[in-house]
DNA sequence: GTGGTGTATTAACCTATGTTAAGAACGCCG
DNA sequence: CGGCGTTCTTAACATAGGTTAATACACCAC
């Protein structure tokens, strides 16, 4: 639309917003306020208590989503994406969630009116947000599923396809799997297990021929045994009114 | 507004909308095509996978909202009550969740549609909304901290007073608790446990002093000393821009 | 009354996961 | 090069929670 979305990214091409909106919208988009930031590894980007009032958009880097208990331990929700949005109380109150990032990480950021305004705006507008937000429920609760009703193993499997497939969906896969930076105690604290245990677990999905993660990447030695193992359906992962992928090579 | 306002029960008068909206509005609301329905026990009212199409404004009874797994388990995500929201995919798509009733139920739905159209209408109608959303996705990271952080005991406590929270929200509960008509498999699927493993959690509450469940209904028997010990901090059941409960008295 | 179904309760036993402890591998920095 | 912190890995042991099974209790149909 200008210069700028040549030299510097764009969050109009972020995947939540790309298929769904027109020039128009997209040119409104554009004239709210987006701003990237970067942010070193291990920074608190938003803390729980706070009062809320920015939304973000991934461009780089990992991050999560966490609860922390007065104990010191912490829960963590998700691990927000290349091209996903971070909206933890959508437009107003305080945040009941923390926002942290892993490693170093860049994300445009706008003030959260911004974004109400345009639910008003147009309805395509609304539509996407509503759409992202959906998607980002039905995320959530795949993940409390994984805690209340999977074994280990399978809920290590979960998460990990599942992360895999939202890296492609935003082209950022490798060929055969994904680089994952996250440590052995990052995905403790998101599976509702200990690091030791997840440890167990991975040598496990290793043994028996199905994955491995190492040195920072996954690579998959047998997606579809695992996926049907895990019983994974990734259709919970679909925005509505997309079809399935951008990828160059759309699978059958 | 209208005469039928007394002679029925008004979708205006739930508390998601109660607090938030004007008369305009509420005028507006009144017209959205909301009609009261009832539901016998164990009824599915929306299955997972089915297009979802409807929003229910719960109006008395029990129900709940869960995913079922391949194996015949199911996770239950939460239980909507009276002056709830229940619109699982807001506004498009299919359902990645069901929509069970407990016990003989009343809801108020209508075409999710309608809702979107206000969206656009009033910032403040949007605004509630949202809000509402935004409460029920506190809720759910509440649920998934449980089931991820939470001993079985104090995960058992923090579901209890939550209930009991929302239902003194609603001015549904009683003095001394509230009526719960869940069973002990209904609360093992809520929390991730076993039926069995809820009964001793129970008898465990009870034996220390904390509070009885017996013949569907919860009686706190020192509800101060348990909020301490389950570490609950009702915060996250707050709607933006309400001032704590609509109770007659007010807790200082 | 009798029987039947769903729920609650308890006990005995088993296993998945947590805990503690200790090395090993790797990167970073002097 | 050597030392130090972080992460990974494994082993031995402890326990929370699951499993199986049996009894008791309520409610309803007949």
């Amino acid at each position: 639309m200008t210069l700028a979305s040549h030299a510097f990214p764009a969050v109009q091409e972020a995947p939540v917003f790309r298929a769904g909106l027109d020039d128009c919208d997209k040119a409104y988009l554009g004239s709210l306020g987006f701003v990237l930031r970067r942010y070193p590894s291990h920074a608190v980007i938003a803390r729980q208590g706070d009062e809320q009032d920015r939304i973000f958009v991934m461009h780089s880097g990992w991050g999560c989503i966490c609860t922390e208990l007065p104990d010191g331990e912490r829960q963590i929700l998700d691990f927000p994406l290349k091209g996903e949005i971070v909206a933890s109380r959508p437009f107003e109150g305080e945040a009941a969630e923390s926002f942290i990032s892993q490693t170093e990480l860049t994300a445009f950021e706008a003030p959260a009116k911004a974004l109400l305004a345009g639910l008003a705006r147009s309805p395509k507008f609304a539509a996407v947000l509503l759409g992202a937000i959906a998607r980002q429920r039905a995320i959530l609760v795949q993940h409390l599923t994984n805690l209340g009703r999977r074994s280990a193993l399978i809920r290590t499997a979960h998460l990990l396809l599942e992360l895999g497939t939202r890296l492609e969906m935003a082209n950022a896969a490798k060929r055969f799997g994904f680089e994952c930076p996250l440590t052995q105690y990052d995905l403790a604290d998101a599976l509702g297990l200990t690091a030791i245990h997840v440890n167990r677990m991975l040598r496990e999905l290793r043994e028996r021929g199905y994955l491995e993660f190492r040195h920072g990447a996954v690579h998959y030695l047998n997606r579809q045994g695992l996926e049907c193992f895990a019983g994974f359906d990734p259709g919970y992962l679909r925005l509505p009114g997309e079809s399935w992928g951008w990828s160059e090579s759309p699978i059958p």
